[in-house]
DNA sequence: ACCTCCATCGTGAGCGTTCACGCCAAGTTT
DNA sequence: AAACTTGGCGTGAACGCTCACGATGGAGGT
């Protein structure tokens, strides 16, 4: 059973497929009785219009990219929840393209996203080849960046408040007494990464404990990063009594080694983490984080590309979006 | 700065646009040297070609729809990325849809991709309108999908082995000296809920222990799910040593959920899930559970797909993957 | 010298839309 | 009554590519 096309739609309502295009879209100048009895024949025929041929013509394909580190790591497929709800809102598909976290690989994304044509994309994460990026925003549509920075009148940036949850957390942890603070960081280079770290030199300075770099151990942001990180960092540094760790997914690792080492969290080791994944107030301990809200990052990552496809040349204001800290059982 | 055309490329090598056609595909027809030139010509201008453009001729969109239930639901993020790599490797796009088992959601996701035109889709999950699959499976490009039955010579399924994975579970609650075992069913109709209920059955009888519907309780395939099941199983069967879980997720909600009971897990109560999701074997304890090679879904779905649009008349074997049981801290 | 043949390359058409026009009749103005 | 407007609709072209042909030319055979 071949589709029916725009041509069969016309022929069944007598009409000329101008009129057709008229009454489905319906940008006026068409009566309406017409649009009725094309309406209907479309009805009758089931007709939907062909993407790639409404694509050649109006140079939309109505899809954007979405460039994530890896949909695997928990705090993602919340952001791209919220970008895919709001898409599909708006008759938009969403390309998911995993990079982990290889800049190399982002490239060859970007290239084939370019390829496929979407009108825009949207890029979250570490790896960053500026040269590219610049290529990029020149010659090619919106582009909109979460957690990253790039001055251009094509990139618009989306930023949670780094460095304040990073002190909020520290901050928490020394009002419990703690003084002897690590850190697990992030190993790749990230603009989040550098801001975390901003932060809980902050929080520690501010309170007359002198920052260490050695207190600080980089790790891959997972679970076994978490993992090894800690083991790490205690076996250096025994008398650490709490750690602070880039992001919660490190930060159950943490707790699990911390377990394999007969350390009780949070008697023998207080631990608090970034981004308050689902899975941080079921784990045991429950694990205390600095929030954040992934699916309106989503969201707005979207709607932003929307709102640049709609007004081009009108430049808008970087979103900062709050944390709070969520007190939990594995630092109180 | 304008995307360049195959005309631009044919005008810079003073050639055809056939001949550009013919280099880049090379489907042979063309003489060394002039390939060479052309591919010159093409590398000068960074040409590539325009999918939509190709889409209409080829009445090919390189596109594959994936249909799941929720990106959030960690089962899935890998099953997607096997999807997704063996798509990249072989120049396809994924379109991800999250239906959150909500059959008119399905639906309407279906006529979706519909409307894009995509070559093939991937449906994973329980909800199922028979009729609009049908009529998508009569009409429509192939379709693989996982833990569903469909008898149709456009579809295409794979399954794991939902019921010896239930009845191993269960067995190793036997074996472990537990008698008054429950399970944390899915509220959801599916396949697998079914299977997954027989094997459990099967494994109590076949230890001459009776089987008793009543210490089934369904919930939703989630953490709050298993959390509030367990609640609920335990209030009225007190009497219950055991647990199997339909999934991970429901597992770890059962063991969160033992603990703010006071009950230490496996000693008051042992939990073997499902899936043997990444979390399990860091949670503390840590879960025994199926193993469920979840990538290896997303690759073989994927792959099955490419196969079907090769040889379209071709009838494939549906596909069966084994499962193994991963003993844990939280039934040994 | 002629014809044949194959390798190489070019030409027109068409995929299904939308956009910029142009046309026509009926109503409105002067 | 002639001229002007306007709502409603149709026509050709264009988007960028591939496919089925047709054209060309030089090598080879007779």
């Amino acid at each position: 059973m071949k589709r029916a096309t725009i041509e069969d739609v016309a022929a069944l309502a007598g009409v000329s497929r101008q009129t057709v295009s008229r009454a489905i879209n319906d940008k006026g100048e068409i009566s309406p009785a017409t649009k009725e009895k094309v309406m209907a024949a479309v009805q009758q025929l089931g007709y939907q219009p062909n993407r790639q041929a409404q694509s050649m013509v109006t140079q939309r394909t109505q899809t954007v990219g979405l460039v994530i580190p890896d949909i695997s790591n928990l705090f993602f497929p919340e952001v791209a929840r919220g970008v895919q709800d709001t898409a599909r809102k708006h008759n938009y598909n969403v390309l998911l393209c995993n990079t982990d976290d290889d800049p190399d690989e982002e490239i060859r994304m970007l290239h084939s996203l370019a390829a496929q044509g979407v009108d825009g994309i949207i890029i979250i994460g570490n790896a960053a080849d500026q040269v590219t990026t610049q290529t990029f925003a020149d010659s090619y549509g919106p582009i909109v960046m979460v957690n990253r920075f790039f001055d251009h009148p094509n990139v618009n940036i989306i930023i949670v408040d780094n460095e304040q949850g990073a002190f909020l957390a520290v901050e928490h942890l020394i009002q419990q007494g703690h003084v002897k603070i690590g850190m697990l960081a992030n190993k790749n280079f990230s603009r989040s990464q550098v801001r975390r770290v901003r932060g809980y030199e902050k929080a520690l300075t501010e309170n007359g404990i002198p920052y260490d770099e050695a207190l600080i151990v980089g790790a891959s942001p997972t679970l076994e990063g978490g993992y090894n990180a800690l083991n790490q960092l205690l076996g250096e540094h025994p008398e650490i009594t709490a750690v602070f760790t880039y992001n919660d997914l490190m930060g159950i690792g943490a707790i699990r080694a911390a377990h394999d080492l007969n350390k009780r969290v949070p008697q023998d080791l207080a631990v608090v983490g970034f981004d308050n994944i689902g899975l941080s107030s079921i784990f045991i301990p429950s694990l205390s984080s600095i929030h954040v809200d992934k699916y309106e990052i989503g969201q707005r990552a979207m709607n932003r590309i929307l709102n640049m496809l709609d007004t081009p040349n009108k430049s808008f204001a970087p979103i900062e979006l709050p944390v709070t800290l969520i007190p939990r059982e594995s630092s109180t």
